[in-house]
DNA sequence: TTGACATGTGACTTTTTGGTCACTTATCAT
DNA sequence: ATGATAAGTGACCAAAAAGTCACATGTCAA
């Protein structure tokens, strides 16, 4: 049986797939076409990648006529976070997180 | 080149060691053989996962004599959220998150 | 110091995943 | 209608990951 989560944490999995969250991240909205012409890669791979992330509710789509159009989901991302981020740790943690993030800026 | 990021998805891409992520959450400290008596895996098997998750820097380890003790890290846990989560809208996901789990739970 | 215990390594096989391609379907504008 | 545009399907190959095994190292206790 493939669980929920599985198939969110399988999605992430893929540097490519990460990037498309990247760019939904800054603008959603986004047609297939659109996301393919910045990649190395056929239309076809960019499908494939996308329906997975789909498929983990990653990314939501609607329909516009002939085209589709791609937008970011953030909530399975948090449910990872609560997954093994208690709350009442979840200050120090963001806290660590945020100094870490810092210092390789200045790096 | 293998990024620092791409070594935590694909750690967390398997189901047996977000398993083993979820035993530590419960309580860290536990050695390899501790961790695989609850598997039907053999000892080689979980040993290559904690490793991933080790390189991954999701679980930091001490040595204590002839075993070595595991620990639960949640920094990089934080560090996807962060990714796909800004602060302004953290809040909102959260509450519909929150929402997910207490649906699911009565369901 | 010897036997038992806890962890470690490298080679190997099987399964899963990433990516491409030929071909198809649906929508729009002229 | 018809040519152009946007998205979709199934088969296929190559690359990567999961898991096991024979063998090895380091540590403890009697």
């Amino acid at each position: 049986m493939k669980t929920d989560d599985d198939l969110v944490f399988r999605a992430l999995a893929d540097p490519t797939r990460r990037h498309l969250l990247d760019r939904l991240y800054e603008r959603d909205g986004r047609t297939l076409t659109e996301l393919e012409s910045e990649l190395e890669m056929t239309r076809f791979g960019v499908m494939k990648h996308l329906r997975l992330l789909e498929e983990a509710g990653l990314v939501v789509t609607r329909r516009e006529g002939r085209q589709k159009l791609h937008y970011l989901n953030p909530v399975p991302i948090r449910l990872i976070h609560d997954r093994w981020i208690d709350k009442y740790r979840e200050r120090q943690v963001s806290a660590l997180a945020n100094l870490k993030s810092e210092l390789e800026e200045t790096a």
